[in-house]
DNA sequence: CGAATATAGAACTGATTAGTCCTTAAAGCA
DNA sequence: TGCTTTAAGGACTAATCAGTTCTATATTCG
C-alpha cells in the first residue's frame, strides 16, 4: 500500500499559504511566493494541492473551522457570556496594536476581493457569519437571562449588530487605525448594549 | 497652439474606469476591460492617463472627494442633525437591495485589496476616513445642542462609532446581506446613540 | 500652409502568470 | 527485490499582463 512518506509538514504547508493569502490577498499572491513560503517545489505543490484556488479554498474552509472552534471555546470558557462579548471586543484592539495584527479577517477581506465573482467562496462566508451570529446570539440571550442585557432587545438583532461592528472593526485595524481608537469604539459598542432599549 | 481637441468625454471615462475598478477591484480589471468600457484605444489611454496605476489613484481621489460632498450636501440640507444620521444609515440598506449597488465603499475596498502595501493608497484612505468622521462629529455635535443626544458622549468617539458600523453595514452589503438585516442594524445603531450614556 | 495635438490600430517587448511533464532519487512496505 | 509513493528540479507551454513604438489620419488655431 504505502509508499515513501510525506516529508513536509501538512499543517505547517496549510498555515504558511494562509498566512500569505491573508496578509496579500489572493490575486496578489503568486505561485513563486506560496512555493516560498511553504518550503515546497513545484511538483509536490501540485501532488498535493491541485491548484492555487483549490489550495485558497482549502484555507479559506480551514480558517473559518478554526475561528468558529476558537469563538465557541471563548464563550464557553468565559465567567459569563457579556464577558464574553466584551473579551471579544477588547481583543480587536489589542490585535491592532502588533503590526502582524494588521490583516482584518481573512473571510472579510476575501469577500471584498472575490465579491459576487465566487459561489464557492460566497458560500463559506455566510456559513462563517451564520456561525459568528449563533455564538452571539447564544451570548445575548444568555446575558439577558442574567439580567445584563434588556430583555426587550431582539437577540438575532443584536447578534447582528456585533457581528458587523466586529467587522467594521477589523477593516479599520487592518487599515492601521489605532488601537486606542479602537479600544473607545469598541467599550461603546458593548455599552450600548448594555444600557439600550428597543425604541 | 492648440492642436485637436479631445474627442471622448473626460468625465464619462472616469466613471466607466471607476465602476470597473469599484465593482472588480484594481488587480483584476484588466487594461483590455478598462478600454472596452472607457471607449478608448490604446494610444489616447497612455496619453491622457499615463498608465494603470495612475488612473486607479485619479478615480480613487475624485471619489473619495465626490462622496465627502455628497454628505457635507446631505448634512446641510437636512432637517436636523439627528435626521441626517438616521437618514444616512437608511440609505445603506436601500443600496443593498438593488443589485448594483453590492459593492461597498470603493475606499474601503481598495484599503483592503492593498492592505499596507501602497502609501499613496493608504494616505486617500486616511483623508477619507478623516473628512468623514469630521462631518458625524458635527452632526452629533449639533444633535447634542438640540438635545436628541446625550451630552455626556463625546461626539468623537461616536463619529467613530458610526463611521465603523458604516463600514461594517457596507462590507456586508457587499457580500450580500439582506435589506431588512441590514436595516435592522442600522436602526439599532441609530437608536443606541440617542439614548445611551457613558459608563 | 504649418505647428500642435488627438485619433485608431497594429505590431511588438519583456515580464510574469499558472500549470504540465519528465527524469532521477529517496523512502516506505510486502 | 519489487512496488508504490514522495520529492526535487528543470524544461516547457500557453496565456496574459502592462506598456511602448510606429504609422497614418484627423482636427484645431494661428
Amino acid at each position: 500500500m504505502a509508499g515513501r512518506p510525506r516529508k513536509f509538514n501538512l499543517e505547517a504547508a496549510y498555515n504558511a499559504a494562509t498566512d500569505l493569502f491573508w496578509v496579500q490577498g489572493y490575486e496578489t499572491t503568486s505561485l513563486d511566493q506560496l512555493l516560498l513560503m511553504m518550503q515546497l517545489s513545484k511538483s509536490s505543490f501540485y501532488q498535493t494541492f491541485s491548484s492555487k484556488k483549490n489550495l485558497f479554498e482549502q484555507c479559506l474552509s480551514r480558517y473559518d473551522e478554526q475561528s468558529v472552534v476558537d469563538m465557541q471555546q471563548a464563550l464557553a470558557g468565559a465567567p459569563s457570556a457579556i464577558d464574553f462579548i466584551r473579551t471579544t471586543f477588547s481583543q480587536l484592539s489589542a490585535e491592532a496594536q502588533r503590526p502582524s495584527g494588521r490583516r482584518g479577517c481573512l473571510i472579510m477581506n476575501t469577500v471584498v476581493e472575490f465579491a459576487q465573482r465566487d459561489i464557492k467562496v460566497a458560500r463559506i462566508f455566510k456559513r462563517n457569519i451564520k456561525s459568528t451570529k449563533k455564538i452571539f446570539t447564544e451570548a445575548v440571550t444568555s446575558a439577558q437571562t442574567s439580567g445584563e442585557i434588556s430583555e426587550t432587545l431582539d437577540p438575532a438583532i443584536v447578534a447582528d449588530f456585533l457581528v458587523t461592528t466586529i467587522i467594521g472593526l477589523k477593516s479599520q485595524a487592518r487599515a492601521g487605525s489605532s488601537s486606542k481608537k479602537i479600544a473607545d469604539i469598541a467599550g461603546l459598542v458593548v455599552a450600548s448594549i448594555i444600557n439600550t432599549t428597543e425604541s
